[in-house]
DNA sequence: CGTAATAGACAAGGTACTTGACTATATAGA
DNA sequence: TCTATATAGTCAAGTACCTTGTCTATTACG
């Protein structure tokens, strides 16, 4: 059964690829014009006393790409570099007002997306779907791009 | 739900993911070390009489990307430009022996992935997950890179 | 203390895209 | 048939997101 087995895969890969574009879309919808799916990652993988190096490790990444993706982000006003107290080197990552907006508007826009999904097959398929999901997806890194 | 809409959306992101990642260590362990993912979003795209042109379409990218696509797997042995009988500014892209093998490498390390999710819930579970991917998965454009 | 690890910045480079402009060929309509 | 428009492909320049390599200031280990 290869050629199911491909045919599951590229299912999946649509799958991802309806996500992110609803994402995409429903940010661009709220208002959220200026921001790219790799910054949705970055929000994603923030945690309280994140640093830059820290979320290089979290998006297995290295640290110049993560320090420029938060670059771009602080310029658009989504996040702020705050000193670390426990650390004179370290710069903890902290959300603005803007940035929890467009974190909540992504969260919505991904739910949107699963709703659409959830509307297409019987209920049951569905939970049974989400389950099947959540068993095999490996508690891996959520990286940006491929 | 919201927050379960959201953990679902993200499993689904890590499946893609490690797909992604199986097919590229999969074509490694098989002696296929100077392809990257977005050639093989080429490679699921041909079909006999492909051209540049049709491949942007497919891929939903601009005739020039598809171009450059082109450009590394003909460099790299994987495909052949070849005239069209039947229109003079086209030409139609053939795999190589090397491109044929390589596909068929890429479609069996997609399988080993989708066989070890697999394994890791009841045969009638997976069975359910596979329909109902196929269920919700639009026929969209198959897109290299987020 | 002295050595090694770490947080972050600076510089250069690469891949995979983009927009814009152009040539050559093909197709459709008056 | 001739003209307008569309299409296949190329050339050139620029952007986004990553990389490797190098450097400093600070921290942690033994």
């Amino acid at each position: 059964m290869a050629n199911t087995d491909w045919q599951t895969a590229a299912a999946t890969l649509r799958l991802a690829r309806q996500l992110i574009d609803g994402i995409q879309e429903g940010l661009a919808a709220r208002g959220f014009t200026d921001i790219r799916p790799a910054h949705g990652f970055v929000f994603a993988a923030l945690s309280p006393g994140m640093t830059t190096a820290g979320l290089a490790v979290s998006l297995d990444i290295t640290k110049q790409a993560a320090a420029q993706l938060v670059d771009t982000l602080v310029e658009r006003g989504y996040l702020s570099r705050q000193p670390d107290p426990r650390d004179r080197r370290a710069q903890v990552l902290v959300l603005t007002e803007r940035g929890h907006a467009c974190t909540q508007a992504a969260e919505e826009a991904a739910s949107e997306v699963v709703k659409d999904w959830q509307d297409q097959v019987p209920k049951a398929d569905f939970v049974r779907f989400t389950q099947t999901v959540h068993a095999i997806a490996k508690p891996g890194r959520l990286r940006p791009s491929w």
